[in-house]
Order: C-alpha cells, then sequence, then structure tokens
DNA sequence: TCAATAGTGTCTGTAAGACAGTATTGT
DNA sequence: ACAATACTGTCTTACAGACACTATTGA
C-alpha cells in the first residue's frame, strides 16, 4: 500500500527561544506571560509556530527579533533539542524545537509591539517559577548547555559587545558559573591562548585602577585544553 | 482572535537513526534502501514516523528495534538535533528528530522483517554515498558528535557489551578516531580514573599475550581530564 | 625460546592553581 | 598617598606523551 500524502500523524511544530543576557552581572532569561490558554498569565518561554516556508533557524531567528524587538541580535544562536511528550500542550500534539541564544545587553522590552509581554528575569528566579509546558525543563537544559560550553568555547564572547575586556569576559563566566575565578590566572590563559582574542589597540578606562586592553573575538573558538568549571 | 485546533500549519514529524557498531574493527552504520518514492532504490538512515501517542524518544526506540531486530539493544541512544528545511522531503512539510544511538555488534539483518531491507556499511564508505534526503549531512553530524563524546565521556563503553577490557575500549577510540592511540598511556588514563571502570575479577586469554583484565562500565560517566583526539 | 599482548615505572614538557609583586589609573 | 584594577612572574603540582621495562601467556 503506496504512502499518501495524508496518511501520516499531523504534528504543530513550534520554536522557542532560551535568550541569555547579563544584566548587572546577572544572568537573566527573557520570558513571557501567557495571554491565552492554556497556562493564561504564566511565564514561559518565548516562542510561536514554525511557519511552512522557513527553516527552523529562521524561525527561531524571526522570534528573536520579535520577541525582543532589535534587529541584529548579533550574539549566537544554536539549536539546543526538541521536545514531544504527547501531553506537553493540551490542546495537540506539538513538537517544540529549543533554541539556545546569547545576546549582549539588549533593552528593555518595548510597549506596543509583539515584545510588549516580554521581559528580563534572572535565571536564579526564574527556575524556581513554575513555567508553562515543560518550559522549565528547556530552561534548565539550557543553562547546563550554556555552562558547559564556556569551558571549551569562546561562548561567552556572544554575551558581550564587539569590543570588550578581559575582565568582561571573566564577569560572564562568574555570572554562568556562579562563583568567582581568579583573575590573574584567568587573565593569563584567555591571552594566552592563540588567536582567541586580538587586541583591539584601544583601552578602557573604567574608574580608578590601571586601563584595560581592550580586545575583540579572533578565530580561534575552542579552548584547549578546556576552563574547569570546578573551583 | 482565539487560536483554534486548525489555525497552525501542520507537519509530519519522523524519527531517523543514526546506529554506530563496530564490525571487524571498523565503524559500521545501518542503513537501508528505500523502497518508496521519493529517492527510491537509494541508501537512506533507517527512521519512521512518530506515532501519536509516543514521545520523541519512545519512538527512536521503537524504530531502532524494529529495524534491527533486536529487542534490547542496550548501547545508548540520545537525541542528535532536528532537521526541518522545507523542500528536505519533496512531498510535505517534514521535520525530523534524528538520534545517534550506538551498540555492540549485532547481528546482520534478518530476512522477512522490517529490518530485512537494512545493512550494515562502513561510515567511510557511507560519508561518500548520496544518501536519500538530507541525511548525509546527518550522519555528518552523528561522527562529529560521537568523536567528540569520547574524549569526555565513557561513551565507548556502548559499543562493547556488559564485559570488556581495556584493549577493546582503545579499539573503539581508534576506530571512531582513525588513528592508533599509545596502550601503555591509554590504559593508564581510563584505570587511573576512579569509578569508570569495575575489576570483574575475570581475565580474558585470547592468543599469545598476558591475559587482559575484565572490566565493566562504573558509575563515572565524565572524563576529566578529557582525551585528547589530536595525537 | 620467542613473539605477542598486558600492565608498570620514569622522564620531560606543559599548564593549571595559588599568590607575590609590578604597572597604571581615579580620587 | 591610597585604593583599585590590570597585568606579570614564580612556585608547586598534576598529568599528558614518550618510551624502557616487567609480567604472563600461546605457539
Amino acid at each position: 500500500m503506496p504512502s499518501t500524502q495524508t496518511d501520516y500523524p499531523a504534528f504543530a511544530v513550534t520554536v522557542d527561544l532560551v535568550v541569555f543576557t547579563l544584566r548587572g552581572g546577572e544572568l537573566n532569561v527573557l520570558l513571557v506571560t501567557r495571554g491565552e490558554a492554556p497556562f493564561a498569565g504564566q511565564p514561559a518561554l518565548p516562542g510561536g509556530f514554525v511557519q511552512p516556508s522557513e527553516n527552523l533557524d529562521a524561525a527561531a531567528r524571526r522570534e528573536l527579533t520579535e520577541e525582543t524587538s532589535v534587529h541584529e541580535v548579533g550574539g549566537h544562536l544554536e539549536q539546543l533539542g526538541s521536545y514531544g511528550d504527547p501531553d506537553r500542550d493540551p490542546r495537540q500534539r506539538v513538537v517544540t524545537v529549543a533554541y539556545l541564544a546569547l545576546a549582549p545587553d539588549l533593552p528593555e522590552p518595548v510597549a506596543g509591539t509583539d515584545a510588549a509581554a516580554a521581559f528580563w528575569l534572572p535565571v536564579a528566579k526564574a527556575i524556581e517559577l513554575p513555567l508553562a509546558f515543560d518550559h522549565a525543563q528547556i530552561l534548565a537544559d539550557a543553562l547546563e548547555r550554556a555552562r558547559a560550553k564556556l569551558e571549551y568555547t569562546n561562548l561567552a564572547t556572544a554575551f558581550c559587545p564587539a569590543e570588550f575586556t578581559v575582565s568582561d569576559l571573566r564577569e560572564v563566566y562568574e555570572a554562568i558559573w556562579g562563583h568567582p575565578l581568579d583573575p590573574r590566572n584567568f587573565h593569563r590563559k584567555l591571552t594566552g591562548t592563540a588567536g582567541l582574542l586580538i587586541d583591539s589597540g584601544k583601552v578602557r578606562r573604567d574608574g580608578p585602577g590601571r586601563p584595560a586592553t581592550v580586545f575583540r573575538a579572533g578565530p580561534t573558538t575552542t579552548l584547549n585544553p578546556p576552563i574547569t568549571r570546578e573551583p
């Protein structure tokens, strides 16, 4: 019996975003307040249906733009994984493809846009909230992914603007791992990895203290050997 | 306007499997020959539609059982990622969730079962084949994932039966990374990682040479620091 | 006895972690 | 001057990589 165009179960496919940023030295995640059932009024990850003509990455990037009102978010966007338990949405069968997005400090969501219902919340608080659907699990997985990738990639630069100092990077690590790092050894490790950081020639003065060299991200994206998380 | 059960694009959702095993010291992947259009007669990864009542992991495990005719495959099964380009299937919009499965040496597919069209092929050959859909990309991603995870996990044990020797493990690494490792340093590294290997008390005699201690996988699943791939 | 494989010891170079010390700023 | 931050040097320890050496087997 040949298969036809209809002899398969129909699914809805969505993308959900875990957008991390640093605000005031603390890791924050973008949440929305749901306006409709199910879970009306509850916090959730931003996301939406994949459109017929776009691929998954494009859907994620479109949602990111819509929800943040920022056109070129920069930073980093990668697929995290898919979640498709039969009862994860009580209305219908939905498979969601979760994405992890990392962004430099973004403006507050703007009223009068799709992003009006969106808000930043420190991750420490978000993981204690009863998020809609299975979003608590997705957030937990995203956090672990981000923590793990800091160890062996230059992912921390995605949280910074194009030009940054070694201290900026260290603060990213400290915020995400939740414990302080030795500034001297950290500096030696990062500046000692060839191709990771490019000296911009500039320096930055912030209050007292010796001015810091300003770098840009270089072609090297992996740290070998990695920085270990355990202190 | 409230959303209804129908105001979303309908997708088909499938799972595709990249099943790796070791046969004769060589990494092999399970392929099927497609019987229907599109890509009829071409090799493809095994897979199928997700059923309405099962979650993604269950669908992957079901397909694995069906395609290999082996009930408890053991080994390892993890989600690799999702692929959903609008034109990846010419018939309809299909999102596939790819899984990576690692198994000890499995029997040849049995005629008269769903697995009849399935066959093992060395990965080195498979990556040169024009696989159906975007399966070449999925296979490449799976291979890279497996190679990377050997560095910092005990994933190699998934290719071995419950009891194995250090040499067995080393052969897994050599097959997947494609270059020899120093048996002495490898032995010291693995036996020196606490909780990774449990001495079964037995030894194994294979031809000439001192008998090898037989181990089982221990509770430790990560290697820290990792084994580096570069020779 | 010899070849083969398992496992140990030892050396060298690299780099992490700890921390003293120097450099350069704002106040 | 002083506090604060950026950076450099030095010491110790851990471990990878190289490889000589011992242990235990089949032929």
